[in-house]
DNA sequence: CCGTTTTCTTAACCTATGTGAATGAAATTC
DNA sequence: GAATTTCATTCACATAGGTTAAGAAAACGG
């Protein structure tokens, strides 16, 4: 648990104790996905956050013409989950599946909700975890407005250079907000320069 | 403050006791702007939220390119606030300037923690501010990516009739992400039929 | 009330991205 | 390893929305 460990210390920006860090194993749980593994199915509860320990997996929803729309992409490092769900106790309105054999460390609701009470910096941590999900998501909201799609995925190049090799092209698109065809193009445009 | 006191309870679908009124109320102030009053310049620090009481505002972002892009409108009943300021500390993205001359109720970041401490009931009631701001957010991405912008148009007067009609037309475009000369075009085909 | 400024509309044209179809490559299944 | 399915590429064409420019309408300021 090592890698969750130190997403955890990066973002506060201090070190767990080692009593801390006892406590919070006991409040995770470990899971692997396969590949092509549904983790969350829409219209079901998702009442779990799940750190990515290794592996690939991504958040897609299912748009009034029944398109993929892809959400999130989650790798090494990255937290994922419905969070509409986690919070409202609503049914999830993504579905999330693992594109390559993927390990994590689960926490359910209650557990979540256990630990923050039991480790008062943890509660910190969820909390500039869930705002900058948040501020992440307004930003690429604006991006998506206010930039073309060749822009964007240059952005996404240099920001997670991971996810144009594990990520297959038509997802990738969906992602940028095009089609695959675009993609395509934009992807033969900047390679011949 | 009825129309704070109706927003908390409806969100909360509870009453709040006099006693926890009482205490809420101590922690607000009020504050009104004018028209064209700037109520948060970016580069500043935003450590306030903001509740409408009456009036309207819009928050912009300034792009690369030194163009405008509406973020948020807010009128009677709305929060808003430059959130990625007032979680970090950091200085604020937005602007926010008010439309309508308005009448608001503000917290700063120090009163809302120490209200959350004293009257825990509200700090659900923030939980569930933030979240329904996540949660609307990541809708509104997937609403831009996978909606043209008539059907964009048609939805916002559906969900909010009152933006059409108190808001120039050019920063509405903005906000959906199109141009004024677009939404005209829009418009005039809409009245056509 | 009139001149100024701001906002809205229209139109002709332009461009980025979507669409549909064809092809071949790659991956998966049996 | 042959058969199928999935994925990526390309092309010709379609279209939504952007751009530029001009004038009309509305709002504003003295």
């Amino acid at each position: 648990m090592e890698r969750l460990r130190q997403n955890i210390e990066s973002k506060l920006n201090a070190k767990c104790s080692p009593e801390q860090w006892a406590a919070i194993q006991r409040y995770f749980s470990s899971a692997t996905v396969k590949k092509k593994e549904t983790l969350i199915h829409d219209g079901q509860y998702c009442d779990q956050l799940f750190f990515v320990e290794s592996g690939l997996l991504y958040a897609y929803q299912i748009t009034d013409y029944a398109e993929k729309q892809v959400v999130q992409i989650a790798y090494e490092d990255f937290w994922i989950s419905d969070l509409y769900s986690f919070f409202s106790g609503q049914p999830a309105i993504f579905n999330i599946i693992a594109l390559e054999p993927a390990k994590l460390f689960c926490i359910s609701k209650a557990s979540f909700e256990q630990l923050c009470l039991d480790v008062p910096l943890l509660e910190r941590f969820f909390r500039i975890l869930f705002q900058n999900a948040y501020v992440s998501n307004q930003q690429r909201l604006l991006r998506n407005i206010t930039t073309n799609a060749t822009d964007r995925y240059r952005l996404l190049q240099e920001k997670h250079p991971d996810i144009p090799q594990r990520v297959p092209q038509y997802l990738l698109a969906s992602f940028l907000g095009i089609k695959p065809q675009s993609l395509s193009r934009i992807r033969k445009q900047l390679h011949a320069r």
